[in-house]
DNA sequence: TTGCCTAATCAATCAGGAATTGGTTAAACG
DNA sequence: CGTTTAACCAATTCCTGATTGATTAGGCAA
């Protein structure tokens, strides 16, 4: 009994005499148990104690460390790619776009304003289905920039990163060009207008509008495809 | 002229020759110039021109890519903290939870619905305020996962990581436990209930009453601490 | 048997350097 | 004066070896 528990005395005492700060890495585990005099199999059970605890965490390859564990790492785009399917990618950005777009009219600014217009234009002048993709790539990015919100911009680039890695391979040929009444021009139009009059459900509708436009495209598109 | 154009045309030659898919990479240039019989300056000139239209894009130590340039990887979630700050986290997650849960309201499983019950009876037989808050976090993460959209999933799980990380610091004590009149508990079985009714506006309604108490919580806090 | 110790092994991670690659500069050449 | 060539720079990748927590098998004593 005395024995059993006197790893874990040891190890608590150590940690009172270095009084280390959060975050402090430890001896290795096979130093370690040299150092406190016990063998690295009671070493292991006192330290899964406290880490069981919450005092400190433990990863291979990394060491023991003092603390509370640092936050899951947030997988990799690429698996959240794998995982998903261009349906659930459309039905997020309805879900999320819309939200974008009702913030950028709470929060832009002239500047971010006269970008987008800026950017229609340069979309409308497009000569080329990459051009074009370009331009509506960076609107849709200049009305998640216009909520000045870090962390919901951080978001928009995720979603944004995984729709392009799901419908990776489709491309469009570089011969066409984007016929000048595309429906998104004019839907992009209402969109930035609603923005411009910081009309926040408009803003948000039109965005909606526009992204069943799309939805409704890629649909068609799919079918003519089979 | 026809010279200085040259290996513009060669290079057009050999990208449709070879008819690359998107994200090829293709020879590093000290090789390609010689493939191409073109000098580095000169296929540098054209490349360049080639990634002006966005049709491939380099980096250094990588390479030579077709397509458009992937946007910037997305920044850690410590990068992303490191940039943000409470305010805006709080902000976000008042745009994004509760169409979260609307969504949960219109696609959650019998069995969801079930571990969010489940989740409700843990947190209220917590004794400490960090069982508390695994169950608070639980909680949250059902109403994602009955989305049952794994695209969804993985932005709140970027939220979340973030908000840990910027909220870092603070942590209860471990002494006090929940009172057992705490705010959250009503709001989230009024969440709940409103999810298993099916009841899209009254879950998104739910979920936004309780994030702005909990801000309101968080204000309370900050001006004690001062 | 039961429990513990020791050693070996595994798998994840990190550290360092060599090689690769786009970007840049300077000298040589015509 | 423009072009070519070569060298160098800086960012990135790749590879190898070492480190480290996790796991397993054998030996050993009570």
């Amino acid at each position: 009994m005395d024995e059993a528990q006197g790893a874990l005395t040891q190890l608590r005492a150590y940690l009172a005499q270095q009084n280390l700060n959060a975050n402090a890495q430890l001896p290795p585990e096979r130093e370690f148990c040299e150092v406190l005099g016990v063998s690295r199999g009671e070493l292991r059970k006192a330290l899964a104690v406290l880490e069981e605890n919450g005092e400190l965490w433990r990863h291979v390859g990394k060491g023991t460390f003092v603390g509370t564990r640092p936050f899951e790492e947030i997988t990799g785009v690429a698996e959240i790619a794998a995982a998903s399917n261009p349906r659930e990618v459309m039905h997020a950005r309805l879900v999320v776009e819309p939200m974008l777009a009702r913030e950028a009219a709470l929060n832009a600014t002239a500047a971010d304003i006269a970008e987008m217009r800026q950017c229609l234009k340069a979309s409308r002048e497009a000569t080329t289905w990459r051009q074009y993709e370009n331009c509506d790539n960076r609107l849709h990015r200049l009305v998640a920039e216009a909520s000045h919100n870090t962390l919901l911009i951080a978001l928009f680039d995720t979603l944004n990163a995984v729709r392009r890695a799901v419908v990776w391979g489709r491309l469009r040929n570089n011969v066409d060009r984007p016929p000048s009444d595309h429906h998104s021009f004019r839907e992009h139009d209402a969109l930035v207008d609603a923005i411009a009059d910081r009309d926040l459900a408009a803003a948000a509708a039109a965005m909606d509008r526009h992204l069943h436009a799309v939805q409704a495209n890629l649909l068609r598109f799919r079918l003519a495809a089979e």
